[in-house]
DNA sequence: CCTCGACCATACTGATGGGTAGCTATCCTA
DNA sequence: TAGGATAGCTACCCATCAGTATGGTCGAGG
């Protein structure tokens, strides 16, 4: 008499992304891992739509087609769940470190492929949540270890800028200001690019690391990667508009 | 017989930074409107300290040491709180294109001119509020609003990097990209600057906007603005520490 | 067939916090 | 000195939500 499980025909949205594993296997229903990392994801998902404050755990197991207990089945609690966002996220730029650390090339061409992977993994669906894991949402623990991962890719840029510097591929300059201008341009795009996905973040990367590059001042030589034209109109000005 | 105002003596905490205006000065309690910014500035201080979501209204009040009905009196509610924030940042950022849009220099030091305002309102106590202020914590309303002011800033910085295409003084580029860097830099001053105040926003957004300017990649030129030396030590790399 | 354990749902608790009702004290004006 | 306006407090309401107690279902192994 029990009415549970008979809700599939009544199901009137369709998966969305992917599929939950839940329903849709029904047979098969090992692999913990899976189902975990499942969970992980749409977290991720939800936080980057909403916040991590104003989701829910409830809109979490919805998202799956599961309700709340199930989720703590597979994780403990809701910091735990953004901590895990969080290090999917910032795994992406440690193996890009490594990638990059034995390459026989300039220490600015090391770190120019660096900053294409923190971007394109600042622009995945852990993004936002590797960039906007607030310390004060944590507990004291979590916290640190958060700050430390950060840290360490932080320590990881000046490293490589400093050694661009001693290699002469980079312009002398203070390591520890360079590396915050970067790294807080790269993951501001976590804020926009939710909402204009016009570029992949591989576009993004490049286009950034090309500023970064060559700098606003014009260099010597001819204008590099870019159209000549562009004197078309002369810059109106809508009479100090107060925007709405 | 009732114990109200009994609580002077009482106080074992100093006034922090700036005093509250209230027990303060019981005399000409006059002036709404000073008690009101009051209010708005010490949301502006727990908001950056412990974010948004994780301060209740409370905690203002005991700042203020006065009680959430009182807040009350002087908004009507949190979101319009964290709003008034907003704009009181904003509007330091609006300034400085109204101050810039009449100099007769090249759009390059105009867009220079800008960020340097723009660093500073950034690393002001509103600057946390302006950059942080989420659309998914407003009402759909103060979000459309939070859009446009948003969206005009942005617009203003790409006006300024075409004009410093046209009139020479900036590198060809992409102005939609180029403007996002750069205020994307900027605006992560708010995530770290309420850790490391070892320099002032005005010395951050100098050394930004050198950055900006020079990139990253050597000038034809002799090395600018920085020291020379500091071949001191071959780059030690810990062993690839999981820092913690 | 029967039990065990993995898995998941229903239904609850407890705390937090935004917001309000209504009373009180103080000041200004008449 | 009465009466209204200003300004602030105590005490409360109630929605939300993280987290849990409990129990039901199903496949697997005996």
């Amino acid at each position: 008499m029990n009415s549970r499980r008979a809700s599939p025909p009544a199901a009137g949205k369709q998966p969305e992304t992917a599929a939950s594993p839940w329903r849709a296997s029904r047979e098969r229903l090992r692999d913990r891992a899976l189902k975990r990392e499942a969970v992980i994801r749409a977290a991720a998902r939800e936080f980057n739509r909403k916040g991590y404050h104003n989701t829910s755990l409830d809109d979490i197991a919805a998202r799956l087609e599961v309700t709340k207990p199930t989720v703590y089945y597979y994780v403990t609690s809701k910091e735990q769940l953004l901590f895990q966002c969080f290090v999917a996220g910032v795994e992406q730029i440690r193996a890009a470190f490594r990638d990059v650390r034995h390459l026989e090339v300039p220490a600015r061409e090391r770190l120019n492929a660096v900053l294409r992977h923190y971007g394109e993994a600042v622009a995945s669906e852990f993004g936002w949540c590797m960039v906007r894991a607030e310390d004060q949402d944590l507990s004291p623990a979590m916290s640190r270890h958060i700050k430390a991962l950060k840290s360490e890719i932080d320590h990881g840029i000046r490293r490589l800028i400093r050694e661009g510097v001693q290699d002469g591929s980079i312009q002398p300059c203070d390591p520890k200001m360079t590396a915050f201008a970067l790294a807080g341009a790269l993951n501001w795009i976590a804020h926009w690019y939710r909402e204009d996905q016009s570029l992949t973040g591989a576009q993004i990367a490049a286009a950034f690391v090309a500023v970064f590059e060559g700098g606003l001042r014009p260099r010597a030589g001819a204008a590099p990667l870019a159209v000549r034209r562009g004197t078309r109109r002369r810059a109106r000005r809508p009479a100090q508009a107060v925007a709405r």
